[in-house]
Parts: structure tokens; C-alpha cells; sequence
DNA sequence: AAATTTACATACCACTGGTATGTTAGCTCG
DNA sequence: CGAGCTAACATACCAGTGGTATGTAAATTT
């Protein structure tokens, strides 16, 4: 594993993924590989040696955006479980959420172009989606704490999902009003009414 | 304005658009011009003469699509007013929307590419985004009606947008739970519990 | 140490969005 | 009317793109 061979080709592969992430960052699906190589300091051999195609490599570092999200917000739930509370972990984990959804890279890798670069085949298996399996997580506990009708805990994430997604862009966008704290002051309220 | 000249190119220009639209709606945005073109039944000459590049048709089969949504959507929720109930209203637009957000052409080219191919600078403007500034007419009404408070109809409107979006990609995906009624349900719960 | 495989680099390809240059039908105006 | 002009295209061409086929040096295996 950390022999010279594999070890340069490790290094190599996330030169590629760090440089393709700032490029796709900055001018999504459209950044062209040449430039990638480039700020990779590689060439176009090396990387169609590491990755089938250009989807492949968005499809990992969209990947990889979602796992480290992932990670995040869930450690951050966890640190804030509350007996008192139900609804603190999940709040702590939206809140968070939410930052990350303001993030140019994540927004633009993963909720922009993302759907849109992956065919429907791709997004259409659910699994590949880190956000919804995260946030159906959140839902079910409130669910076995007797507090949304196990019937809706489906339709309630996706609403959660778009809603946060939604509250991202508007974010980004600065639009008159719309502030973190007024974003997730309504975000609260309508959780907490949920049934 | 009927003349055989301006006849032709608005002829030729609608043609241009049905297939864009329709190309879009499949390919996405890497959609060939040379397949838009040929199903056209013209050149690329023509295209260029009618538009200044590939994102001003895509700009324009989008701005097409939300006028059409826009229209709809409105003459809906005009037509369902009561005096009784303040939601009624709102909630049977929103319904209409639902199904606009299912539909496979208008949800890949605004919800899915829309995004992604307009630049940063173009969805910044607010006013493009007519889903939006209809969401936010809906949610004045109810502010208006005092259901509603004022501060808080800016992060209302975005969440609501999102939530609705979020909810076509869910119904769309075909995720187990999801339906449209069950979608609607939850949808219905959260509006009526605003303040 | 010979043979094989890995990890690239180089050279090339069909095709893309876009442009520059025709070409012809229609419109304007003396 | 008819000469000149312009709108509405068509044709030919271009740099750059994603992708492939081939070459090659080093590491690994046998």
C-alpha cells in the first residue's frame, strides 16, 4: 500500500481530485480537463488512467463532498442529543446543513450542477444520495419519539431536504430578508409543528 | 408584422425553440446545436442569426417554460378564492406547481440545468426567477390577511420554493412514501401552521 | 534477470460551439 | 418600376474539447 509505486499514484489521484474540485467549483461541469491537468501538473493520460471519464471524476468529487458533509452534520447531531429536547440534535444538525449548503463549492458541485452532470440513472438510485439518507435518519428519530406519523416521515424529509436546499440558494443569492437567522428561525418553527 | 419575410424567420425561430426545448429536455444541456439544428430542418446559420450563442436559446426556452408555469399557476390559484378559507387559494397554485415541478421537460431544463447553465450573474438577478417572485406574491397575501408575519415572509417564500422543488425531484425519483397526495398532505399541514 | 504490469506521457481523432464569408429573397425609396 | 440595401439564412472553416491508441520508463513479479 505505501510502496513507491502505489504511493505516487495515490499522490497523483488527489492532485487530480484537489484541482478538479476548485475547477469545478468555479466553473462547474464546463471547466475543461486541460486546465485540470494543468493545475494538477499532470497530463491527460494519467487521468483517464485513474478515471474512466469526466463524469467519473465529477461523480467522485461529488462524492467526496457529500461524505465529508455527511460526517459533519452528524457528528454535530450527536454532540447535541438532549433528553429534554428531541428536536436540539436534529436542529444542530440542520443548522449546520445549512452552512455547508452556503458553501460556493458544495452548492455548486453538489446542488447545481450535480443532478444535472450525473444522468437520471445516477441520482435516480437513491442510495447515491448522502443528503436524503441523513436527513430520513434525523426523520425516522423523531418518528420513533412519537412526534411525526410514521406515514409522512417520506414526503417530510424530502420537504425538509428541498426546504434547506432552497433556504441555501436564497442564501447565496443575498436576497432582501433573508438572513441565516431568519432562514432558521422559520426552519424551527415549522419543525417543531411537525406531526 | 405578417409580412413573408418576418413570417418565415418567426417560423423558422419557433422551430428552433420547439426543438431546443425538446433536446434540452433529453440531453440536457450538452445537447448538440448540429441535432437541434437538424431537427429544425435548418442550419446553424440560422440559428446564429436568431441567437447570440448556446445559453441565449437555452435562456430563452427557460424564460419560456416560467412564463408558461407563471400563467398557469396564477389563473389557478385566482380561480380557487374564498373568502372562507385565505389558503385556498395558494394551496391549489401550489398543487398546479407540483405538477409543473413533475414535469419531465420543465424539470430538467429550470429545476435541474437552469441553475448550472445560466452563469452565477444572470440567477442573481432575482427578477429572472418568476417561480420565486410567484411564491413571494402568494406568501404577501397571506401577510396581508395578518396570517403571516411581515419579517418573515422573505425565508417563508425560499423555504416554500425549495420545499416544492425538492418535492418534484422526491416525486420524481419515485421514492417509496412519496406521492403526490402525501407530499400535498404535509405541504397542506405546514402552510396552515405559518405565522 | 527476464517478463509483466503499473502509471503515466505523447500523439492523434471526431466532434463541438462559434465565426467569417457567401447568397438570395424581400423591402425601401427615388 | 428598378437599383440598392438589408434581413434571413446557408456554407465553409476554426480553435478547442473529451476521448483513444500508442509509446515508455519504472516498479513489481516470477
Amino acid at each position: 500500500m505505501a510502496s513507491p509505486r502505489s504511493k505516487r499514484a495515490s499522490e497523483t489521484r488527489a492532485a487530480i481530485l484537489e484541482a478538479a474540485r476548485q475547477r469545478f467549483a468555479d466553473e462547474g461541469f464546463e471547466a475543461s480537463l486541460s486546465s485540470i491537468v494543468m493545475d494538477a501538473g499532470i497530463t491527460k493520460g494519467a487521468l483517464f488512467h485513474h478515471f474512466e471519464n469526466k463524469q467519473a471524476l465529477y461523480l467522485e468529487v461529488w462524492r467526496n463532498l457529500q461524505t465529508e458533509m455527511d460526517r459533519d452534520t452528524q457528528l454535530v447531531a450527536m454532540q447535541n442529543r438532549s433528553v429534554e429536547d428531541p428536536y436540539q440534535a436534529i436542529l444542530a444538525g440542520c443548522r449546520r446543513y445549512l452552512e455547508w449548503v452556503s458553501r460556493p463549492d458544495f452548492q455548486r458541485i453538489v446542488l447545481i450542477e450535480g443532478r444535472g452532470v450525473l444522468g437520471m440513472s445516477e441520482w435516480m438510485s437513491s442510495d447515491r444520495d448522502i443528503s436524503r439518507q441523513n436527513i430520513l435518519g434525523a426523520v425516522d428519530y423523531l418518528v420513533e419519539r412519537g412526534l411525526i406519523a410514521p406515514e409522512r416521515a417520506a414526503p417530510v424529509a424530502a420537504i425538509i431536504q428541498g426546504a434547506l436546499h432552497g433556504a441555501g440558494i436564497a442564501l447565496t443569492r443575498k436576497l432582501p430578508g433573508v438572513t441565516m437567522e431568519s432562514i432558521f428561525d422559520v426552519f424551527e418553527r415549522l419543525l417543531r409543528k411537525l406531526d
